[in-house]
DNA sequence: GTGAAAGCGCTAACAT
DNA sequence: ATGTTAGCGCTTTCAC
């Protein structure tokens, strides 16, 4: 009979009685960032084979923002009110926040009593679960990669160094070079914006101290080194091995190819769905998590040769 | 009173009576497509102004697809699906379907009484209107740029034959052609298949001819051909000029920065909602309009050089 | 103009 | 086990 006459239950109706919509609200910074898209596509991964779907917000920010890494705070108010929106609006059962930078945005999100899961970005209030990627140890493998070929002289082309994923690579930069026991010459450490420009510039300034290796803390301001060092008249990787982090597009489009850490942009997302889901079912790996970590790994290219 | 309680109106109750959700579905063959996030972000610009929202179903094709432009129609049943899960399932009042490629999928999306605006693609169905982007006079304007710096050995290097855009902007370079009082030499038309590689083979064949210039379907067989170029000892834009099309990022990271296509990418999607929009609405300049071609632009880079 | 009431299509509680 | 009914929160109709 119900496929007789092709009977589709209605969802609206369903939703009143029951007050729950199974729509996760997907609120992304912006769609144009980096992350946003792969996360997206992690999440709609794992939404496949469940009957949630996805209400996508948008926040457009990008411009807004642009290079003003810690600003986000200003933008408290338009997240709280597309939060609201979507909690108390739509009715959405739960929030999956997605961030353009890696950065913490604890005290930007109000609890609103539901889950919200905030991906790629961190937040220690503890009505929300951070979802975000590994930075130490893979920093850290990085600079073993570089002492593994025979590199001495590293030199560290850093993010704008009060950010936190600056920090917490040159930590895991720090510690591989003390398990060698090497230590990181502070003149071959030198502060980016994390544009390639300023790649370049650091570059230049990095090449007076005859460094064999460098590592930009990702592929833009690796370009950037990448063109510096050959308008010196050096070769990469002979005179000098680049690695970048991101695994952007381009990595795989400059000459040489680059070589980087690759961040699971999918898994991200694929976990953060995971997570909302098991937080609504109480049930789960993730039911109970406040935050959860995926592996990055390192994409071994052309940049980087061994020395002797 | 309305603001002391702080009241808000239940949206699924709304809906139930008045079947509206007020929801736009976007259907998206794949979020991870070049063109699909630079649409959506177009979607979301116009929505801000409205009280629409998106509810996201990513189809994830591009794994199953790569390669086989024209194959769409096997997936055929899984978008039918699709289109009847939100249609009939979530009640969404309009859907907008994106493309991952330009291409014509007339007979794919069947007639669901309600607005189905197609995006990047096109389509002949008349309850279906498709917004897309203009291919022929933007690749005329190609051509006559490279004519009007003095080339005349100008080579094309075309995407695979049987694509919608490869035909139409074939058509348009011989058209600017034709108006120079020019013919396109056969000897200089080489087929590739959009990738990278095949751009690097065809210019390895087509410099045995000897052009001064070479326009590329798009940036990634410009890249490839431009590679040939170096690794034929030769300069560019100095020996040859070259041209691409889509203004992929990677465009401005190659050197020399490529002269190419700009496919106003978030114009398609603000057009594609405000299409859905004044088609529910019943008003507004596209409440009746069944195509709508939004203009592409040159972006001049460092690749193409005058000559005597 | 103002107010009461019916009903959208479902689910959960209750009665048989 | 099976059937009946109340009610989710709104809008629209109809009566006053």
């Amino acid at each position: 009979m119900i496929a007789k006459t092709n009977y589709q239950p209605n969802q609206i109706a369903k939703s009143l009685r029951t007050k729950r919509t199974n729509i996760i609200g997907v609120l992304a910074e912006d769609i144009l960032a980096f992350p946003t898209a792969r996360i997206i596509n992690g999440i709609s991964e794992y939404m496949e084979h469940t009957d949630y779907q996805i209400l996508l917000l948008n926040l457009r920010m990008l411009d807004s923002l642009l290079n003003q890494y810690n600003q986000i705070i200003h933008q408290k108010d338009k997240i709280r009110q597309a939060l609201s929106f979507l909690i108390f609006g739509t009715k959405v059962d739960a929030v999956i926040y997605i961030g353009m930078f890696d950065r913490d945005i604890s005290g930007v999100i109000e609890n609103m009593n539901k889950p919200i899961i905030v991906a790629y970005s961190t937040s220690s209030d503890d009505h929300v679960c951070s979802v975000t990627y590994e930075n130490e140890a893979v920093s850290a493998e990085s600079a073993r990669h570089l002492i593994d070929c025979g590199h001495r002289r590293i030199a560290v082309i850093t993010g704008l160094a009060d950010t936190a994923p600056a920090q917490k690579r040159l930590h895991g930069i720090n510690t591989a070079f003390k398990e060698a026991g090497l230590v990181l010459d502070n003149a071959l450490v030198k502060h980016g914006d994390w544009e390639r420009a300023s790649g370049y510039s650091c570059m230049k300034e990095l090449l007076e101290h005859k460094p064999t290796a460098v590592l930009a803390m990702n592929d833009f301001m690796a370009i950037g080194a990448m063109e510096a060092i050959k308008d010196a008249k050096l070769r990469v990787p002979e005179d000098v091995s680049v690695m970048g982090f991101d695994n952007r597009e381009v990595s795989d489009f400059v000459f040489p190819k680059l070589t980087t850490v690759e961040i699971n942009l999918k898994a991200i997302g694929f976990a953060a769905a995971q997570a909302a889901a098991e937080k609504l079912s109480d049930d789960g790996q993730y039911a109970n998590e406040s935050s959860v970590i995926i592996p990055s790994r390192l994409i071994l290219r052309d940049t980087v040769a061994q020395i002797l």
